[in-house]
DNA sequence: CGTTATTTTAAACAAACGTTTTAAATGCAT
DNA sequence: ATGCATTTAAAACGTTTGTTTAAAATAACG
């Protein structure tokens, strides 16, 4: 396995439990078993980084989002709204298959993305996920053509916040609430149980 | 305005932006026009400042939070769920009579608590809320005597993560939108509608 | 094999961090 | 006003941070 692999995995890792800010770059380096210059040789600077790490889920991610909405806006019948965040689900379940607990790591690290790094992190989403935005918005029209594209814009992070808080404070929940769950269940109920809300 | 005061509400304003980790005590002390040992002084350690900053907030919504829920409790007439959950939303955004954009800040800082700080913080929370912990379980179990607790359990936080991340990334999101909001209006009507559907 | 790139390593860098120390300033009793 | 406690102030503390440098090791190729 290559030195970039090994600090892409020991850094996804380590941001999705401590997040950007709290996570050094000697913790990333010595769980990667590699010399600490490595991530400077490699990606240039800790931000780099950061969007090497979203980089690697969303070139996994995107195509298959956008296929999966793209299927929608060509088919003949008029999708329902429940149809169209429905479209989210499988793909984000596919990268359980990607990588173990994939789901699970990609939204925790979305929702460090959210609250952390002061923005630069919020033009890296917006640039890479314009496609899936702009696709998922006419679905949304097609299903519903009176809503606005601005009710369609906060629907839309609307779900996405629910996902990726209750991911990414699940282990922190988990931890409270002392009860053993099956994570993966745990994940595609929460996911699923989310869809008929917003629609 | 004491000293400590003017730590408290710069140290509340930076959080609520950049986060704990993210924020330094010199930012702090520099934007509150105080000498940087002033923190270590008057509050003993970063860990504390942050402790007491939540502290101030708790300590306004707590007893209101607890009393509209006890309400509840000794009513004589079965509650609805959507009753049960609306016992949050005036404690909530009677906060922003205690303080300009009250309620945001709150659950921006709250939101900040389950993410970063590993496990601190969290322990911080769960021990100042038992009482409204417990007092929202009994109001549910009143109101739907067939939920078990752990489901009553993960109902609370995940509306509490529907919240608390819309708020937290609110700023954010106004930012790529570009449309302007009234803040105010935005808050209290996100607030209501979560309440129906977690109902 | 020898030479040139590429990668890894150890060491050091300046900057920023939370915290501590020591002295000066202030407040408040007697 | 004097003496004591509290608060503010400036400076330095030792760590840790991300990054850079320069030499050693490995790989690639003619």
């Amino acid at each position: 396995m290559s030195t970039k692999s090994k600090i892409l995995d020991a850094a996804e890792h380590l941001f999705a439990i401590h997040g950007f800010n709290g996570t050094s770059l000697r913790e990333i380096t010595s769980q990667a078993e590699v010399n600490l210059a490595a991530v400077n040789y490699h990606f240039g600077s800790k931000k780099e980084l950061i969007k090497a790490v979203m980089s690697r889920y969303m070139n996994e991610l995107s195509p298959r989002l956008e296929a999966a909405l793209q299927e929608i806006c060509e088919a003949e019948t008029k999708p329902t709204l429940t149809e169209v965040f429905s479209a989210f689900v499988e793909p984000l379940l596919s990268l359980n298959e990607y990588k173990e607990n994939g789901t699970s790591h990609f939204l925790q690290l979305l929702g460090r993305s959210y609250t952390d790094s002061q923005g630069f992190l919020r033009w890296f989403l917006t640039s890479h996920y314009s496609g899936v935005i702009s696709n998922f918005v006419k679905a949304v029209y097609k299903a519903y053509p009176e809503l606005t594209a601005e009710e369609v814009f906060w629907r839309l992070h609307f779900t996405m916040g629910t996902l990726v808080f209750t991911m990414s404070s699940s282990n922190a929940l988990l931890d409270i609430a002392k009860n053993d769950f099956d994570n993966n269940i745990d994940i595609s109920g929460i996911i699923h149980k989310v869809i008929p809300y917003i629609a």
